[in-house]
DNA sequence: CATTTGTTAGGCAAAATTGCCATGTAGTTT
DNA sequence: AAACTACATGGCAATTTTGCCTAACAAATG
């Protein structure tokens, strides 16, 4: 199995080993949000909403559609909800050493 | 979708977005591997391969059994392989904005 | 043109991560 | 028990990340 560039790899999970990152996602997960919406729902400063927005779409989880005034964001995987689920379980998991999760 | 705890979550991208780790796993995914045949692939200290290891199985992504004087560690999970592939067609997708993965 | 919405860059302090070193510990061998 | 092997752990300095702020800028709208 040949990797893929490393550094996009990383750049991936980077983007998703953030909490208020991880919330944006949830956000995103019911729909497209534009940026002062998403703004609202999460607190702090619009330059920093904008900085995590833009890093994740670097990282190729989120796209971007301008409509009208707004800049519209929403999930460009539909594999990132098994990932999360898988994920959970994992994360339910991590006191037991022995037992596998899937 | 109720959120799991958000903290693990964020651990088990945590321990994701790392170079090295991500090797880890990648070595990991061909079978059981001990403390120092791990560190023999990856390069660097074995303190510094084992707190690699100690941060993932405490993230829930690996597991150990102890075999005589060696430490064996293991994939807990055998959905992190899909994972992984869908990881890699989104940093793939990257550069597109509009065009979505899967 | 003025306003709204968002991006981007710079600066900066607090917090987290990383990696090596030295030391501690548990199981094995002699 | 002493020595050795395979890891784990704590400490520490260097680097990176994070978040807020300020400000400049672009694009769509009224």
């Amino acid at each position: 199995m040949a990797l893929t560039e490393p550094k996009a790899r990383v750049a991936v999970f980077k983007a998703l080993a953030h909490p208020t990152r991880l919330e944006i996602i949830q956000i995103l997960s019911q729909g497209t949000r534009c940026v002062s919406e998403i703004e609202k729902s999460v607190g702090g400063d619009m330059s920093t909403v904008s900085k995590h927005l833009s890093l994740m779409r670097k990282a190729g989880l989120i796209g971007s559609k301008k409509g009208g005034l707004h800049m519209n964001y929403e999930i460009a995987c539909g594999c990132l909800d098994g990932f999360l689920r898988c994920v959970d379980s994992l994360a339910g998991n991590r006191v037991l050493d022995d037992q596998l999760c899937c």
